[in-house]
DNA sequence: TGCTACATGAAAACCACTATCATGGGCGCA
DNA sequence: TGCGCCCATGATAGTGGTTTTCATGTAGCA
């Protein structure tokens, strides 16, 4: 059993807005969206909500260059990885059977346990370039 | 001609830790046990002196999991990632021609320029993990 | 329709890091 | 060796993202 979660406005709020963001968006971000579009909801309960979000790997995080945390939800439930946007938040999910392989073989030829990775791609988008 | 960079002791010090250090430390980390053996350094010119370092591609710095900015001095000049332990911070520096193929790839397909990447493997070594 | 435990959010704390600025000292030069 | 310029230092205060606190609100159940 799954701990209860309850069901209020603005866990939905932030559920429906991140159904629609395509781009990478910090919690500030979308703490300030939300407000603009009416809705009542304090800065605090947009980190819980995400945080939970994220635990519950119903939303994807990463850092960005800056070092804050920006949050999405992907379209794959699957494990993968992303090309990012440095200007606009845009993301693609990637796959990367190659790099899996490799990690875990680097992890076992030293001896590494219960091992982890971050394998990001930052660059700057196709629409951002031309603009 | 790169700027003139004065030789003190205060830099000297941080310089010699590294040197001896095996692990990635964060700067507090390295202000505090440069205190414990006596030397007098202020803890904003152990960032500022990391810095410095970082930019001339001296030390790498990556992100702890916690999101804290972790100094090493590496063996290899070379671009490489890291296979680093969660626990005490040692590392392997590690190789990956075939991720950055990829990373090249991914990015010429999605139209993405000005590319960057983030590749560390997080574990725990095999000391800790005999601990 | 209550009851109760969990959710909310304003305010304050936290924490890594950076900016400020008065003082100290490296180093080029006489 | 001594001067003096100017960068380096570091105590202090500030910044900004995130978390904690705690009084109040409300979802969900009987
Ligand atoms: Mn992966
Ligand atoms: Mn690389
Ligand atoms: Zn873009
Ligand atoms: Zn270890």
């Amino acid at each position: 059993m799954t701990k209860a979660v309850r069901a209020t406005k603005q866990r939905a709020a932030v559920s429906e807005l991140l159904d629609r963001l395509p781009d990478f968006r910090s919690a500030q971000e979308i703490h300030e969206e939300l407000r603009r579009r009416g809705e009542g909801i304090g800065l605090t309960t947009v980190y819980r909500t995400l945080q939970n979000l994220a635990d519950g790997g119903e939303v994807d995080v990463l850092r960005s260059a800056g070092g804050e945390a920006v949050y999405r939800r992907c379209e794959s439930a699957e494990h993968h990885h992303h090309l990012v946007c440095r200007r606009c938040g845009a993301a693609e999910e990637i796959d990367a059977p190659a790099v899996e392989q490799w990690a875990g073989e680097m992890a076992e030829r030293h001896g590494f346990t219960e091992i982890t990775h971050t394998v990001e791609i930052f660059g700057v988008c196709r629409a951002c370039t031309a603009a």
